[in-house]
DNA sequence: CTATGGCCCTGGTTGC
DNA sequence: TGCAACCAGGGCCATA
């Protein structure tokens, strides 16, 4: 599942194998992954084949691929999605492929390898790609990105302020904050020794403040450590995992002590989604045990 | 605004 | 052993 840490290691591998390539083919094996124009692969295909790819970015979990005349390509992989540069033993899940050339002539100490595809796998099916002339207009709607300096514990407390239900769903609402999903909302959580059923409006000043500490230094360091590789969900472009499974706290961590305190993890359901807590380190009510929050 | 539940999907796990 | 039921998960949508 890969959120903000995973996107942006994706992002990284692939912008110096992108920039510059144009898009030479694409085929669709999958129709439904492509979203806008509305599971129509043969205007997408007319779309972009023949652009240049001029910039490889990221805005919340969606790879952005600017191309030469002003339209974007967004990817989302949802749960199951991957880019990767050379294919995979089976065909099977390949939903997308685009066929990459030069802009140019190589220079002959050539630098990077020259991948000749592109290709989208996506078990699951809940992978989509859009391709938009107005790609800042839709990615306005998303929150601030939690990495970024606009990111402020004022900012984050604006957001809370009015809304009074459990704080777990608004951290995945990617209208509140773009980039977190449920393994980085759980590790969050537990940092800053908040309960995800908390309401929002009732954190004090001092909560909040952990809370935006908590999940920057969450997401740095998965960032740092490319990526949370859990079920052999996520892999990277070139096919490495990412190394911030061992850094997880509560995620996936049912049954075994907390690493603060040694109480059990516990597995419960916040707003329809697995949560994982440490009972002790994150109480709802307010008492003195997650005073500090739970980090270092 | 908030809560809940369904839908999209597959493949691994569980239960019989 | 074989098969059916169930579940996870991100985002979106409908309903109450």
């Amino acid at each position: 599942m890969p959120e903000l840490p995973e996107v942006e290691t994706i992002v990284g591998d692939l912008r110096p194998h992108l920039e510059g390539r144009v898009i030479a083919d694409v085929q669709v094996s999958w129709p439904r992954t492509i979203a806008e124009p509305v599971e129509d692969a043969g205007r997408f295909c007319a779309g972009v084949v023949g652009r240049q790819i001029v910039r490889v970015g990221r805005r919340g979990k969606l790879v952005w691929l600017c191309l030469d005349d002003g339209q974007s390509i967004l990817i989302h992989l949802r749960m199951s999605g991957r880019l990767v540069l050379q294919p995979v033993q089976s065909g099977r899940h390949l939903r997308v492929t685009f066929a990459l050339a030069s802009a140019r002539a190589l220079p002959d100490d050539g630098g990077e390898p020259e991948y000749d595809y592109l290709y989208f796998y996506d078990q699951r099916k809940f992978g989509r790609i859009w391709l938009t002339t107005d790609a800042v207009r839709m990615l306005a709607l998303l929150g601030p990105e939690p990495l970024a300096s606009e990111f402020t514990p004022g900012e984050l407390a604006v957001r809370l302020a009015k809304r009074r239900g459990a704080l777990k769903p608004l951290l995945l609402n990617q209208r509140v904050i773009a980039g977190l999903g449920n393994i980085y909302a759980d590790e969050a959580l537990f940092c800053a020794g908040l309960h995800p059923r908390r309401a929002a409006n009732t954190l004090s000043e001092q909560e909040i403040v952990r809370l935006h500490a908590a999940i920057q230094g969450v997401l740095q360091q998965a960032v740092r450590l490319h990526g949370t590789t859990f079920d052999g969900l996520f892999v990277r472009p070139g096919g490495e995992e990412g190394r911030h499974q061992e850094g997880l706290r509560v995620y996936g961590q049912a049954g075994l002590p907390c690493t603060r305190c040694g109480t059990p993890i516990e597995r419960i359901v916040v707003g329809g989604r697995g949560t994982h807590i440490c009972p002790r380190c994150q109480p709802l009510t307010r008492e003195r045990a997650g005073k500090q929050g739970a980090c270092r």
